[in-house]
DNA sequence: TTGACATGAAACCAAAAGGTTATATATAAT
DNA sequence: ATTATATATAACCTTTTGGTTTCATGTCAA
């Protein structure tokens, strides 16, 4: 399924705190809705609207066994989020747009360097 | 300053579909408010909302210039979100963790596999 | 100095988000 | 068969979010 297909894209999927714990506790194993609600200080039915929006996002899936729900890591939407991320990654590591930036805000300590060749 | 001294933070401030664009805009160039708005059909008052959230979370900064404020991208804090990011690439890299889901979901591919083995 | 321009700030609004409680249904255990 | 367990679903509530409009302020240009 196509990304813009998704009910709740994986941005807002990870916004809260709380799902992004959820995707922790999956990560170390599997476990049923009632073991998951009871890492958390709010209600199941709470921790099920979480899943719900994080099923949607295709970032966990369940399956029913017996009478309990199990829910697992669905970890490959999160390839989007690294594909967006890899943009800006230029932008940190690229020391000339730092530079850019210092001029821009007038930084004092450019013009220190700047004295400095002046001089050299 | 810290993430946890900050406002608003990151994976809120990317939640929003505008907020990303703006990023986006800001990663080619620094620009003014007016300027940033003209790319959106909503009013410059809601655009400079969402700079002041992205100011919150320090992916963004401005500066008063004249009677404009220009702003600019800093990426820095997208750190946090790539340390996130980086916990969970072992799952999607990981062929067992795969295997682990196959068997959970007791795909039939997977049986086929099991039979193959039997009588090899 | 007067008007136009760029932004800031406040008041307001509708919809969405995140939570609750109550009720229903399916499965398991006695 | 009856009861307990695990989850689903619906109705409801409060706060937050994302937007609006209106008015104020500071700066540039004529």
């Amino acid at each position: 399924m196509s990304s813009s297909a998704r009910k709740h894209d994986v941005f807002q999927a990870i916004a809260d705190p709380t799902r992004r714990e959820v995707l922790r506790l999956l990560a170390e194993k599997e476990r049923p809705i009632s073991e998951i609600s009871a890492h958390f200080p709010i209600s199941r039915t709470a921790i099920s609207k979480h899943l719900y929006i994080l099923t949607e996002a295709e970032l966990v899936s369940g399956r029913k066994v017996g009478r309990e729900k199990i829910y697992h890591l669905q970890p490959e939407p999160l390839t989007e989020l690294k594909q967006w991320l890899s943009f800006y990654e230029q932008f940190w590591n690229n020391k000339l747009i730092k530079l850019k930036h210092l001029v821009e805000d007038g930084d004092e300590r450019l013009k220190i360097v700047e004295n400095n060749e002046k001089y050299e």
